[in-house]
DNA sequence: AATAATAGTATGATTTTAAAGACTAGATCA
DNA sequence: TGATCTAGTCTTTAAAATCATACTATTATT
């Protein structure tokens, strides 16, 4: 099969979204975060089945994409948290959109254009 | 670590929705399908480095999730052509959304609200 | 002196994902 | 007669993702 790129990974504005929001928790871990649950150790008991090393990582790629921020506080036992950036809130219509989506057509309820809801 | 389920896949409709066109390959094919690229052969043409199978795994997940709709024609050789059902034509907004958000964000390309472009 | 606390990392094992390549049907073309 | 066409499927095989478990540092508490 002779292979012609035209609609590619590096030039889709969409795919390379889906590149960042897209990892098997980030939605979720940013859901926490909005919700002021921003400790690892917090995150990880909400997060029914990933480990320690999945949050890390999860953390780690939205930290190198820029949309979350990593606070060290010098402080023994060790304290770090995890906050959204500019560009991490700049997702908000996104994800709204893709909830609204969601909501409408997998789970049936419907939203309210008006108030968002 | 003790685990709490609170914001879970099951009820969170980002995640949800996620499910459905996240895959590795769903947005550049929902891409060709929306450019009347709509066979199975044209579409491996044009997706550099899809293998067959990926391909219809793709495309049977996004049957089974009432995106698109296969139509087969009685015809040898076989033809076989994937279209967008009424659930499929709304993720339009959704994917303009992040389409916009990847330009502006990652591409550094500013769309204008007025036209969507 | 041992234990707990936090936010991880290191290691090795296992599971999952994905690819390559061979194979199919049935009509048509050379 | 044998090759060609399409839209796949099937069977290995290799690679990538993810897990469980043990381990680290440093201070405060018991």
């Amino acid at each position: 099969m002779d292979k012609v790129a035209l609609g590619n990974v590096q030039n889709c504005p969409v795919t390379a979204t889906m590149q960042v929001i897209g990892g098997k928790w980030k939605i979720l871990i940013l859901y926490l975060i909005f919700n002021d649950i921003n400790r690892f150790g917090k995150m990880g008991m909400m997060l029914k089945d990933i480990s320690k090393q999945m949050l890390t990582s999860q953390l780690r790629e939205l930290e190198n994409d820029g949309i979350i921020e990593r606070r060290i506080y010098p402080e023994i036992p060790p304290r770090v948290e995890y906050f959204l950036t500019a560009k991490g809130r700049s997702l908000e219509p996104v994800i709204s959109q893709m909830r609204d989506w969601g909501n409408e057509h997998l789970f049936n309820i419907q939203s309210d254009v008006a108030t968002g809801r």
